[in-house]
DNA sequence: TAACGCCTCCTCCTTTTGAAGGAGAAAAAG
DNA sequence: CTTTTTCTCCTTCAAAAGGAGGAGGCGTTA
């Protein structure tokens, strides 16, 4: 504010003369009613300005690097590419890139993936039009910006050791109401040994039994319904 | 396709004296990015035309009321009033007023609510953009549309018998993971007691252990994570 | 090579769950 | 006022799940 009154007459005359160039953003999601709403949404402010549009990740890629925006707002699950391998290859080429991702769910497990890809920021699909300018400003000034819900998923699975790829199977089967016994069977291992993978499930997810396992898993999207 | 080329000549002239009126569209949907990107939709067919924009179900009910669109793209979740009470509302007041629906997940329990309400037709927030218009018009045309998906779940539910309100609490806990004798602690009856609801339950939801209970239900959307 | 994580399997034991039967009381619907 | 539904509780019994602890094979990595 002081900066601003500092220098107003200064600053008019320079934005008269040559205009701060609008924020150049990419936009990358499948589901065309979001991807349409964040062009409108965006399209409609003076500072910003969307170079291209995507719906899927592999297209997301070819695009930032024919565009070289300034920001790319990446959905998270999109068909023939991830938003996490996405924002990593586009990373990997140039990491100064700023991406913001995209998420319906708030408790989606692939939040860790993206922090960790290098994402700067998260947008929920419910987020209010305020919160999405603001979010992209802020992350176009080097900021980052995470919604408190996030901060909390970030340290729980952070801090949780991540399931093994058999743990992950015995994990989805169990979620499908598989008995110990269908268990073994179908993965060709002794019912001890589901056991096994049981105990070690319950330790990591924190519970104490099966039923509270799959609500467990259902709640942090560690399996698809 | 034979009617139009039999009356070819004579439509053009109708349509270059009087052009068929657009379809009146009404939407409601509380997530800005997906209001926004109908509205951008639809907007740009010459067919169509977007009469007004509601953020609730309450606004929807109002709007709806003051403009009278030919259809209203109502979103299932929406705050102060949900979509089946806004449809429930309007076609109280207007039985032929004709109402999609909108809704994320394909397995959301509330789709049965919705066509008992009277609701014509869903679509899914992935539709395509064609998907979209063609509902839309078939539903102006008095056709219903439904997809496929939709079809099972409302065979499903229709059938079952609902669960009474003691088997839904019990339910509930179910899907927090609670033990029998947690159950029966936390709502006063004895052990044998849920046992016995839990019993109707698998009964009603044609499953085999408490497991899978929980799994369906999630699926089901019968419980709220 | 040694340490480590992962997957596999074992035994012994306790607790929990689920099936199947019946049965009484209260409330809602007819 | 009946009938139906719902909720409550009982017994008995078999099966499933879970806890504790140990152990061998295998591949990777320090």
């Amino acid at each position: 504010m002081k900066f601003e009154r500092k220098s107003l007459c200064g600053a008019a005359n320079v934005e008269r003369e040559a205009p701060a160039p609008p924020i150049r953003v990419l936009i990358a999601d499948d589901h065309v009613m979001v991807l349409e709403g964040l062009v409108a949404i965006i399209s409609r402010q003076k500072d910003m300005a969307v170079v291209a549009q995507a719906a899927n990740g592999q297209e997301c890629v070819e695009l930032w690097h024919e565009h070289r925006p300034d920001i790319a707002l990446v959905d998270l699950r999109m068909p023939r590419l991830d938003g996490v391998a996405a924002i990593e290859l586009i990373r990997r080429a140039d990491p100064a890139a700023r991406a913001i991702v995209l998420t319906t769910y708030d408790t989606d497990n692939d939040i860790v993936g993206a922090v960790k890809a290098g994402a700067k920021a998260f947008l929920l699909k419910d987020a209010r039009r305020d919160d999405i300018l603001d979010c992209i400003r802020r992350v176009h000034a080097g900021e980052t910006c995470l919604p408190p819900a996030f901060t909390s998923i970030l340290a729980a699975n952070l801090s949780n050791q991540p399931l093994t790829c058999r743990e992950q199977n015995v994990l989805e089967m169990l979620a499908r109401g598989k008995s110990n016994k269908e268990i073994a069977t179908e993965l060709h291992i002794s019912e001890t040994t589901v056991k096994s993978h049981l105990r070690s499930i319950f330790f990591k997810l924190n519970v104490l039994s099966r039923t509270e396992a799959v609500a467990v898993a259902s709640r942090r999207g560690l399996v698809k319904l």
